[in-house]
DNA sequence: GATTATGTTGACTAACATACTCAGGTATCG
DNA sequence: CGATACCTGAGTATGTTAGTCAACATAATC
């Protein structure tokens, strides 16, 4: 039931660009403030970038910035752009379901169910707003 | 956020032989139940056994039965002995908690502790029990 | 226009985890 | 004894994770 490192390391990511909105910050700086390897940090951004959450400015005095709003980056929607689905099973995912031959009579699929919703309804529930301004 | 298949085959195990209490399964009428590769639940029946929620009989007429009453088994628990912490990252885990360099200034970790909590809260207040008689 | 600071891109790799298979070994019953 | 079952440890194929590295492209500045 672990995030991977990718994940949270994108969400530390976001959160650094947004407590400093409106400034460039350099992938140098945001590894420093991370503690994420700055040559895994950029393949990170990049894919933060490609998925619109970033803007990037080349050449000198280039950097990264938030593309959205704070209150327009909802965490679910991070997470499961790097990491597939939130479904702990992929026969209970509603944005990748799987079948399973036992799905008909399996006692299991209602529990697992519960679970993806309580995760879904938390992460889809949180923007990086929320986070910065500690309000969960 | 995924389950591993070993857990998911643990509790369907579980599930076949909480149906059929008082009487003994051989490992394969379980394998045919689950689905489960015959050679493969060999080791997760064995594991189960070691960690003492079934107990088995060699030989012929042999096989594996519940060692405790469906009401006593935890699901919660169940899925920690077979993949680990319940908490996506070791900064909430209760179980197993890892320290991390960040974790003063965190503004992730109040979200990881929620996520935990209703996890566990759901996984600890499920016992084998509750899903053989589909009451959630 | 050369230099330098920055992001961009793709290939590569080491380590680990997952999901199994397989070849025996051992206990029990009839 | 011999068939039936569980037990045990080793092995393996595949994929994922968490990175590294080298070379390139672009933009600002001197």
């Amino acid at each position: 039931m672990k995030v991977s490192s990718r994940g949270e390391y994108a969400l530390r990511a976001l959160i650094v660009l947004g407590l400093h909105a409106e400034e460039i910050s350099t992938i140098a700086e945001i590894s420093e403030q991370t503690l994420v390897p700055v040559a895994y940090l950029e393949q990170i951004l990049l894919q933060l970038k490609l998925l619109g959450y970033l803007k990037s400015k080349r050449g000198k005095h280039g950097g990264y910035m938030l593309a959205k709003a704070p209150d327009q980056i909802v965490i679910g929607e991070v997470i499961r752009s790097l990491e597939g689905p939130l479904a702990p099973m992929g026969c209970v995912s509603i944005t990748s379901y799987e079948a399973c031959p036992l799905e008909g009579t399996c006692l299991l699929k209602p529990l697992w169910a519960l679970i993806r919703d309580s995760i879904a309804r938390l992460l889809d529930q949180t923007t990086l707003a929320h986070l910065i301004e500690r309000k969960l």
